[in-house]
DNA sequence: GGTATCCAGTGACAGATGTCGATGCAATCG
DNA sequence: CGATTGCATCGACATCTGTCACTGGATACC
């Protein structure tokens, strides 16, 4: 790796005539790049990175009462934090009576993890 | 993995008792997370994650005026998001006469990447 | 010197985002 | 039933973001 070519001296165009030809293109099309630049935009924020960090290395379904003293944000701004990652397709939750519990879907992140390696 | 520990039915607490002592904890700590959300806010846009793309498959350094005809957007446009790149420590640039010319520093995104695997 | 070219920066503007307090709602307890 | 609890949603607000046309500085050519 680490090819680094040498800049070779372009010469300006002559006027009028286009800059220069690209000689490189994207190896992701724009929907994957759509993709996956949503799911990096999620874990975009502090916050919402703990909150993916936490859900993962539990291994489990984490209750929101358990989330919410853990941060130093009101509750109703963690459940925002929470639906974005759920919307994102980070997450997922199950009700179990009066309490939430939260849990990572490991799909989504892998793609991008995948991408980023 | 999937332990799924069988999500234990909590009781309602007794009236003003706090609701339940957290038993999870975030492994990275808030400096960490800042950094780590800084780079995928960086890339949680599709132009700008093409971008890191291109520079990434290319290994070397790319001109400016190869990555405008790539994408639908304004030169200055282009610009901006090379400038988000740039403050996120993902980028870099180097002048060369006339053209500027980019190349991806590596060791940002590795955390990144790490943190995701 | 004069002119053309590459690219970064500025100003403007609509839309998204993070945050909070207040409210709503379903489930549970007494 | 009425009261309480856990959590989602709403409304409001300041800030941030993505986009463009325009400007400006540096370099290269004639």
């Amino acid at each position: 790796m680490n090819v680094d070519l040498q800049l070779e001296p372009k010469t300006k165009r002559a006027a009028g005539a286009p800059c220069c030809e690209p000689v490189v293109y994207p190896d992701v099309d724009r929907e994957q790049a759509v993709r996956l630049a949503d799911v990096a935009k999620a874990l975009g924020d502090p916050i919402r990175l703990q909150l993916v960090d936490v859900l993962r290395k539990h291994a489990g379904k984490v209750c929101v009462c358990e989330l919410v003293p853990l941060f130093d944000v009101s509750q109703s701004t963690l459940s925002h934090h929470l639906k974005k990652l759920r919307d994102a397709g980070i997450v997922d939750s199950e009700r179990q009576g009066l309490w939430a519990y939260y849990y990572v879907l490991p799909g989504a992140i892998d793609e991008l993890a995948g991408w980023l390696s």
